[in-house]
DNA sequence: TATTGTTATACTCTATAACTATA
DNA sequence: TATAGTTATAGAGTATAACAATA
């Protein structure tokens, strides 16, 4: 097993050294993302569609509009991301039962099935190549994967 | 100073561990490229403007038809992007002196100084998230950094 | 009258196909 | 004849504005 040691040095960095690790981090955060989406881009779903489904497999039933604010796209554009995966079966629109006017929409089986796929595609393009790296940058990157995931969500 | 300190246990992992580093890595990369994308979607340059533009400062003059294998784009793609840089005289053409046929395109120093300014500012975001995080988050990440970009470039 | 969602329309980015200029 | 780049045209994705239905 691989740890995280401190050697009891101080504990702030300096503004020099932050820069330097926002840069980098940015060019490989990006880099690497540029890569993920192209790999992925036989899957047949635009990446507002596959976020769309992301979203609601993660967080259940949700207004379009509510879709929309969490996709940061207009309403009008979500409605053509709903129309588009209803068409495919993905998802399903239903009423609201106490506002007519909300149109609720929730991931279909088959949309949860084709999620489960796309990622496990997406996976395996990853996999083949962090199987090819030294132990230690393998641990290395699975202390830093939780700690993006909560840098995102800041 | 913190350093990583192998504890001395087996170098290879399951491939159940590859998975799951996998998938929670492709998640923390996308969700905080997507943030980083957002956050620069005011400096009026396109991705791949910008992304054209890094090239550019990076590798030095470039034929179009090489900028546009180097950013997967199609040549009347590139033909735009140059357009638009050139209109905005962050880019020069200039004919190769061995071929009539091949256009030559090099950053200005207004691109260059343009570049520095985006990257400033978009690092300035992710730098006061980085001040945030706990001295051990940000060591896991500078080391995780190099070793991002070394993965997209795989 | 305010709000949710849709339809109509336009703009941006990228692609393929056809064309021009040079080798 | 082959290659580098451009122009012409079309398609995908998103936006704003105008509209319909419900609260």
């Amino acid at each position: 097993m691989l740890t995280i040691m401190s050697t009891g040095t101080p504990s702030t960095l300096s503004p020099q050294a932050l820069h330097g690790l926002s840069t980098s981090l940015r060019i490989g955060v990006m880099r690497l993302g540029r890569r993920l989406r192209q790999e992925g881009q036989r899957d047949g779903l635009t990446p507002t569609q596959l976020a769309t489904l992301a979203t609601l497999d993660k967080s259940g039933p949700l207004s379009l509009g509510e879709l929309a604010a969490a996709e940061r796209v207009q309403p009008p554009s979500m409605t053509r991301v709903i129309v588009a995966l209803e068409a495919a079966g993905l998802v399903a629109r239903s009423a609201d039962p106490t506002d007519g006017r909300v149109a609720l929409v929730s991931a279909t089986r088959a949309g949860r099935a084709a999620l489960g796929a796309i990622r496990r595609r997406r996976d395996a393009w990853l996999e083949l190549r962090l199987a090819a790296l030294p132990p230690q940058d393998i641990e290395i990157l699975r202390q830093a994967a939780e700690v993006l995931e909560r840098l995102a969500d800041a």
